[in-house]
DNA sequence: TATTCTGGTTACCAGTAAGTAACCACTAAT
DNA sequence: ATTAGTGGTTACTTACTGGTAACCAGAATA
């Protein structure tokens, strides 16, 4: 699910693409944003994602530190999720990418549409 | 390519990360950058990326108004590309994340390594 | 005559991401 | 006795992404 070749390259840029770049990650970071929150609470509230998707994308952002995981030896368990420092970090970036997309967001230019 | 589910989704934010959200076009973005270019330079210059890939990224891109396509009717043929006002309000976004990984960059933890 | 140059397209195939459904532990409530 | 609640894991299957190699035009060059 990571891309091993962008995670390997020498490029710091492609790297950082290689760990964030992907669909699921920017949104997950976005949901659980300032807040602590737990896995169920996450999968009901991300359209579409399934728990055996979600349990990978937090598993490799805890890897990469960009969230923090603690795990509660209770029954039935409980377990919560909060961005580090770096998570947080990235939440302005998500912010841009908000103002951009409200500043410049169109309907695709279809070639047929066009050319019709 | 494109996710479906993302770019319909109702969530602005979402239909953001539609569109920009997986590996290949921030890298395209970024090598675009500010200047003119062609496809052969894209596809020399970008490591690993497919002819077929860059091409159907490239077409997304220019549907997404991200970036502009000239053709001309040479032979051999020569087609040029560069970013549109909305692309290079993209730029800025790129520039934060190379600051924010510089800055956090770390080897992922991986469960292995901690346990032992 | 054959090759090179360019920006693709196409058909086919491999690898991987993602979806589905079942299962687990243990307690509390019905 | 059964069900719900929680946070997963696992095996299996499907869908899709991405890779490979061949091919195209038409002029210029060797």
């Amino acid at each position: 699910m990571r891309d091993e070749k962008f995670c390997n390259s020498n490029c710091p840029f492609t790297r950082a693409i290689g760990t964030i770049g992907n669909k699921w990650k920017p949104i997950i970071i976005n949901v659980i944003s300032t807040r602590t929150i737990r896995f169920g609470q996450l999968d009901a509230i991300i359209p579409h994602i399934t728990r055996k998707v979600l349990t990978e994308q937090l598993k490799e952002l805890e890897e990469d530190g960009i969230l923090e995981r603690f795990a509660y030896k209770e029954l039935p368990p409980r377990v919560e999720y909060k961005l580090s420092e770096k998570g947080l970090a990235f939440l302005p970036i998500l912010e841009s990418i908000k103002e951009w997309n409200h500043k410049y967001e169109t309907v695709p230019i279809l070639k047929e549409e066009v050319s019709v």
